[in-house]
DNA sequence: CCGAAATTCAAACGGTCGTTTGAAGCGAAA
DNA sequence: TTTCGCTTCAAACGACCGTTTGAATTTCGG
């Protein structure tokens, strides 16, 4: 191997380390937010030594830093929502689409689903990570979201209308997946099944494509 | 005076202390939510000792309770919103009635304004004491808004359909009241005057009464 | 096998939190 | 004026927080 090979080859458990880390701390920011997940639930989680999360990550908003980037990098992954397929559907469908993805954490316990969580969080205190994350790339929910409801409005809507259907669209399925175990108790009892999750898709798309008047 | 007349008078620096501390805690939970808010800032805010909170209500959440208990009394107050005003007009003034006294607090910091913001709070992370609270008694946004979906849904709709568009509804105005500073700065900036409430409450009375299709 | 670099580890630091403590201040009845 | 109960106060307590420290351990090229 010449020097130019070698000059920094991580050891394998280094990575575990910080994927272990990483995943962990996915998992606790996700349940408390930022501000209330504590560094030594992490690192007992990831079965890791408290110092772990300042040698590798140089900190606990190193570390969350590193989430927020797997993060967006799973939400651009074409797996999840293609802007292309939003705009090979017809305006229902699409709408209907993007109900469907962003309410999917109600059923599955997955790795979006707790990113999802995340974004939930942060809507209502933004940590400074977050904000300095974010200051130069909107989050893709509210790209989609734009893409979405451009298909229904006139072509000269105002800047701001956009902005507000944009943000009223955005955030029907934010709230639900947010706060989804306090619906599941007394007094609302929401079992979030798939048969559920079908009929409140079915729901918010009449209500957003149709109102409350064409029930 | 008779010994019955004199059981327990309770001196005017008790009430003037507890109020102070009252409308302090008001303020603090609204910003930073119950778990955000310490009770130094309180008091500190209050001009109190640290120890008055304790001393008058048995500890923070024998405070938190209190402010629980004026802000639901200020709701019930028939000068917010009345349920039969609301009977009174029609559906779509209704609608548009409703989401206007719930986006008031965009323009208004006053002591509703506040509430609104706690109860945004609760709808994130659920406190113990919020929860027991709203145990027997849902609270007031949720009974409106039921009130005003009815109007409007089918009277076979089933109890699953009227809930979901009851939240759907009800979390509308409490998002953007929730985040309005958020808003206010870029990507979005959006600064809530009072005309910008108005075409506001114009679209999202628009969206929710005819839909995106409608617009 | 050796030695240097990388990584882990237990312990401690300084800070903030809610709460407790016991003395000091205060007002009104005796 | 003395006394007594209510209220205030500065200080401290124990718990948890993120972070730092320096030694122990592991890793791996030479």
């Amino acid at each position: 191997m010449s020097n130019l090979d070698q000059t920094r080859v991580a050891s394998r458990s280094t990575e575990t380390t910080r994927a272990a880390l990483i995943k962990a701390a996915t998992s606790v920011f996700a349940e408390y937010g930022y501000g209330g997940g504590s560094v030594r639930l992490i690192t007992q989680r990831a079965m890791a030594n408290q110092a772990a999360v300042n040698y590798h990550f140089g900190g606990k908003d190193g570390l969350y830093r590193e989430v927020l980037i797997e993060a967006t990098r799973a939400f651009e992954e074409n797996a999840f929502l293609d802007t292309e397929e939003l705009d090979s559907l017809s305006p229902e469908d699409a709408l209907r689409r993007y109900l469907h993805q962003f309410l999917l954490p109600l059923v599955k316990r997955d790795r979006v689903s707790r990113y999802l969580h995340i974004f939930a969080w942060e809507s209502v205190r933004p940590s400074e990570v977050f904000s300095a994350f974010v200051a130069h790339s909107p989050p893709r929910i509210f790209l989609l979201a734009e893409r979405v409801v451009r298909r229904f409005l006139p072509r000269d809507a105002s800047a701001e209308t956009v902005t507000f259907a944009m943000l009223w669209l955005a955030q029907q399925p934010m709230f639900f997946v947010r706060d989804a175990e306090r619906l599941a108790q007394p007094p609302f009892s929401l079992k979030f099944d798939e048969d559920a999750l079908e009929r409140l898709v079915d729901t918010l798309a009449t209500l957003s494509l149709r109102g409350l008047a064409g029930v």
